[in-house]
DNA sequence: ATTACATAGTTCAACATCGAACCAAATGGA
DNA sequence: TCCATTTGGTTCGATGTTGAACTATGTAAT
């Protein structure tokens, strides 16, 4: 095998690599959703979860750059869960172009009510993980996630 | 540590990985599309692909089932390739409700070089990746995949 | 043959995503 | 201080995604 069949062939196993989370990431996605309210989406859930456990009263662009999204995208995020009275979004006291989103007590019972009606479809993965070293998978994705978001604005 | 603590502290886990699976898809997509022509994703590279390493004359169903999307979104798909050129829709003789995708000449050449300008970008990869077992790291995610499909029209 | 049901594909409408353009506030020279 | 540039956020328009409803064909049962 000579050298560019080696790097065809390695790269057609890392594309089979992003193909694969492509398709878990679909799915995931909306097995996620099926199990949320009606009009809420697993980004909703993500961004409270994230002003619970990391912090409160971030700026949207810190949520966004938390997530990977454009602004525009958090701008979206937020209004919906602004408009369910989840989140409030103050003005930032220290720049006055920024905002604070801080969460609120329906946001948090949001929160708990929903990790309690994943939780359940979670476990039903515990068995297909049996022979999976979680810690390590979720590792290697990491440093796959740190490169491309680093090669992301070049 | 209680039963309950420990379901939350592994849900917490699997929801880490697929979190972290979401933002790479996001973000490998993004990489994706930024290398082929203007207007082209990596789906219809991924169908083009299919056609030619797996089967071509498949049926649109067929390749919606392939890459777990629904129907009328690989109608989308399809639809694109075809103006395009890249793909033909003929009438499927077996039966006559379902069509066969086959795809063309210019859809070969256009694959081609869509690997052409996709291989160095992911041979970027090859760094990250050495110290990453990627043959188990697709095999566990192709599991993880597996039963997620099974579980989707339960 | 008739009827009921299942399947392949499209259309339509709602919604999410995201680049580009924009506004306002902040920063950093000169 | 003044001006250019950068930064946080929103708006707008184009496109992608998907559930639901629909058409047409196939299949099975009686």
């Amino acid at each position: 095998m000579n050298r560019v069949d080696e790097a065809q062939a390695k790269a057609a196993q890392i594309f089979a690599l992003f193909n694969e989370i492509g398709i878990i990431s679909q799915l995931s996605r909306a097995q996620f959703d099926a199990h949320l309210p009606d009009g809420f989406s697993v980004q909703h859930f993500s961004v409270l979860n994230h002003l619970l456990r990391v912090k409160n009263g971030q700026t949207p662009l810190a949520l966004a750059r938390a997530f990977q999204v454009p602004k525009n995208t958090m701008t979206h995020t937020l209004g919906g869960l602004e408009r369910a009275g989840l989140v409030a979004l103050k003005p930032n006291p220290d720049d006055g172009r920024s905002k604070q989103v801080w969460i609120s007590d329906e946001g948090r019972t949001f929160r708990d009510q929903a990790i309690a009606s994943l939780v359940p479809s979670m476990m039903d993965l515990l068995p297909v993980l049996a022979d999976v070293d979680v810690e390590k998978l979720v590792g290697d994705l990491v440093r796959i996630r740190t490169y491309l978001d680093a090669a992301r604005d070049n």
